[in-house]
DNA sequence: GTCTATACACTGATAGAC
DNA sequence: GTCTATCAGTGTATAGAC
């Protein structure tokens, strides 16, 4: 007998419910705001009593840290593209395509980025000092190897990269406005895939990348 | 004597009172959100007791409306550009370019309007449904026009109205993590020019139009 | 681990003296 | 028109029974 070891059922059933008070979170938090959003909220979304997820993430400052460094860990490893890609027709054509992707289907965890870093990234702000600053510096060493090389025009790498994040970005975080522009219905499969052609076809040819 | 008109030192008082509450109201707005913002904080930001934003706002909700409001009027006459354009160079050029001074000058604007979209337009999806929509059909239908003139190449004037304003927005929505990645310090005029001169010289080039 | 009941702080809004 | 005092409602967080 070992009361150290706390039984396998019981971590699991932890595990399950931190995960499904992590979505409900990530949900909430994009929908209402950091301060519009309800711990009550949250719970009710969850199928739990709100004491419940105090006692998993014990303020609602910890669960919103939680939400937001899942979404940047998601982020970031969509962008492996770059590093695999022999040229920037392959590499960033890819990459936008996996950033479109993450509009598509994580939305929510776009928008509460967007919303953190807009109100001065309170929260997460040592996040932006070292992960993404490494991450940025480290990508335009790249695009400045392809633009040596002659793969592409001599274009700033750091703008283009915000051209990269904005545009594709914007598809989730502005998802609300494009629907009502969209006749108010949401976009179809062949939306997207125009979507997602428009932006690269004009990037990559902006940056006098053959296609 | 006539009791009915107010006199004009009051009124002056008023609009001067209602001017300071809402310039400071976008403000707290943009910093903390909907949700984050209080009627205490604005009162204070604008140097006036919490009542006294009652007595011209009777509402949170009616304050919030207005600086949504005017941010929407801002960011639409600054599109008259297109109008008079003779064709994309200058009209796009140009557009780019007022976008960029917007969201140079007037970034906590930028920022309550796409806090405002992202949480769904609760309070000005009307806005969104007739001027908005009018607005953007008006301008596609002028793209459409220079592509038929063979002024520029046939990209989606939607998804081309949506680049613009994506990339350009990004530099008042993210100014945090874009000075974060700019070692933490404001961007200085010349760092404005080059981000103007960027992101003109790729969406120009990119629909193939000669600069 | 789970959940009900509740403490405590804060917010939007207003009443009423000046 | 201005401002102090205050109310009613709601939010986060926790205590304590199970």
């Amino acid at each position: 007998m070992n009361s150290n070891v706390t039984p396998i059922r019981k971590q699991n059933k932890r595990r399950e419910n931190e995960l499904v008070i992590l979505q409900a979170a990530e949900k909430v938090f994009a929908e209402a705001g950091f301060g519009g959003a309800t711990m009550q909220l949250i719970a009710d979304v969850a199928g739990l009593p709100k004491a419940n997820v105090h006692y998993y993430f014990s303020t609602k400052e910890e669960l919103y840290r939680q939400v937001v460094s899942n979404i940047f860990e998601v982020w970031l490893a969509a962008a492996g593209t770059f590093e695999a890609a022999s040229g920037p027709a392959e590499g960033i054509g890819a990459y936008i395509d996996a950033k479109m992707e993450i509009s598509r289907t994580h939305p929510a965890g776009s928008k509460v980025w967007a919303s953190e870093v807009m109100h001065g990234a309170p929260i997460i702000q040592d996040y932006l000092e070292t992960k993404l600053v490494a991450w940025t510096n480290g990508r335009i060493d790249v695009i400045n190897t392809w633009i040596a090389a002659g793969l592409m025009d001599p274009v700033s790498p750091r703008h283009l990269l915000y051209l990269i994040w904005s545009s594709t970005q914007h598809y989730a975080d502005f998802g609300h406005q494009i629907q009502t522009l969209n006749t108010g219905t949401p976009l179809t499969d062949d939306d997207w895939q125009a979507a997602k052609t428009a932006v690269k076809q004009i990037i990559l040819k902006g940056i006098g990348v053959k296609t």
